[in-house]
RNA sequence: CGGGGUGUAGCUCAGCUUGGCUAGAGCGCUUGGUUCGGGACCAAGAGGCCCCGAGUUCGAAUCUCGGCACCCCGACCA
């Protein structure tokens, strides 16, 4: 992509209302633009990210034996009362009319709704178990939607959910979907604890809460210094608290929720009737789990773990682009021919994945708008290009080594791999 | 939903206390020239329902009342 015909508004000065880092570069950066509190627009390059964080949490569910399905975002009232939560989600949903005056919710959580499908399609224990999720918009009425990305009216989720015969079975998936998470986190390069959580709203009794350490974080985590122990806490008890397992001190860490899964149980089964018969001919309620990950909150989260007083810094596996050329004389036809070489050569090795600067601004406006944008890995042609030389770049050290013209495609291939 | 703050040019803000002539700055944008590897310089321009509505007043960006929007703290949050 050239950066000449790219939608990406960079901003020198922060919007005021911006507290949060991640809010500050996103917005600066020209990632995303708010359309109205809590509602945000994703341009290209925020677009960019946001699909590959969705590829690395897709290829982690399909291991997984997850199946991707889509769900409606229209939820037809009738549902929400047969689990009762048409009244205790309350305000937080919320509901719309169609023109008869049948009313819907706009759904901020899916249980009744693929539930309902379940009873529908599932009758037997050989048509179990069943892994299914989905990556989509999920609304709730959030009385306060706050810093950017991370709590929204309208948002990115990726909600999975588990159909088994038995807890057994069911506790199983769960703790393979634990492991999965914790490897979706680590690809996509944010650090984390899981927490066992409260599980609220939703029901059951086994659940956990994946957290990143961060100071806009709404979370208060007691974590254990020596042993991987992590619990919630309210204020500050945490500090005068052992830890549980190994009685060493904990420390009180802010964080902020990336992921949630939970044991349901047959809490919404029983309610919505998904019953299958088992060998026994005996009908018996399916017993579910769900998964949750703010897809579009880890945005965020990657810049909150990964920036400078510069801009953000991308790890190579969620980067809106891998590698970024900068032209920084683009009044020499031969520094521009090289660099379109490169562009090409680059591009042969990472289709799409290319971002070239050749607008046509001085080399200071583009240096400076690279390390906002935090590409992680640059290459700058210029002025070495008569000796053969370019330069290259890392975002996140700092580092910056000449490389000679004919080696560059190969070097980065490397470093952008 | 309670408390606080802010709404003036695309962005960041000054002006408001103490009402007064064509409402300002920096950045950005347009045009011309000089520059050209870390946010250049000079010159000329364009760009405003001063959030909205009512009031007070000879006169309101400025004072009063009522709305709305956005941000921050708290409550809430699968």
């Amino acid at each position: 992509m050239r950066s000449s015909t790219l939608l990406a508004p960079t901003l020198k000065e922060s919007p005021k209302d911006a507290e949060a880092v991640s809010h500050r570069f996103l917005l600066r950066g020209g990632f995303v633009r708010p359309l109205s509190s809590g509602v945000y627009q994703f341009l290209p390059m925020g677009l960019r990210v946001l699909r590959k964080i969705e590829t690395i949490v897709r290829e982690e569910m399909d291991r997984a034996g997850a199946q991707e399905l889509l769900l409606p975002a229209l939820h037809p009232r009738e549902l929400w009362e047969r689990t009762g939560r048409w009244a205790t989600y309350g305000d937080d949903m919320m509901k719309v009319k169609d023109r008869t005056g049948r009313e819907f919710g706009l759904g901020p959580t899916h249980e009744e709704v693929i539930t309902n499908l379940v009873s529908q399609e599932i009758h037997s224990y050989q048509d179990l178990p069943k892994l299914l999720y989905q990556i989509q918009v999920k609304f709730r009425d959030e009385p306060r939607p706050r810093f950017g990305l991370l709590r929204c009216k309208e948002f990115l989720m990726k909600d999975c959910y588990s159909f088994h015969t038995s807890r057994e079975d069911a506790e199983k998936t769960y703790a393979v979907m634990k492991s999965s998470y914790e490897t979706i986190f680590s690809r996509i390069g944010i650090p984390f604890f899981a927490v066992k959580a409260d599980p609220g709203l939703i029901g059951g009794n086994l659940s956990h809460e994946f957290i990143m350490p961060a100071e806009s974080g709404e979370d208060v985590v007691a974590v254990c210094e020596t042993c991987s122990y992590a619990d919630h806490v309210e204020g500050e008890e945490a500090v005068a608290r052992p830890c549980p397992s190994c009685q060493r001190p904990m420390r009180s860490v802010r964080g902020m929720e990336l992921g949630h899964i939970f044991f349901l149980g047959t809490k919404y089964s029983e309610k919505l009737d998904a019953v299958y018969l088992d060998r026994d001919g005996a009908r018996r309620p399916v017993v579910m789990g769900c998964y949750g990950i703010g897809v579009s909150r880890l945005i965020s989260a990657v810049v909150e773990s990964r920036h400078d007083e510069l801009g953000m810094k991308w790890p190579v596996s969620v980067a809106p682009y891998r590698v970024q050329i900068l032209v920084t004389m683009m009044d020499k036809p031969d520094v521009v021919s090289a660099a379109e070489q490169v562009y090409r050569d680059l591009s042969a090795q990472f289709p799409g994945d290319v971002l070239l600067d050749d607008r046509d601004v001085r080399a200071g406006v583009k240096f400076h708008d690279a390390d906002l944008i935090g590409v992680p890995v640059r290459a700058v042609i210029g002025r070495g290009v008569a000796e053969g030389m370019a330069e290259v770049q890392i975002r996140a050290t700092g580092e910056k080594r000449n490389v000679p013209l004919n080696q560059l495609v190969k070097e980065i291939a490397t470093l952008a791999a």
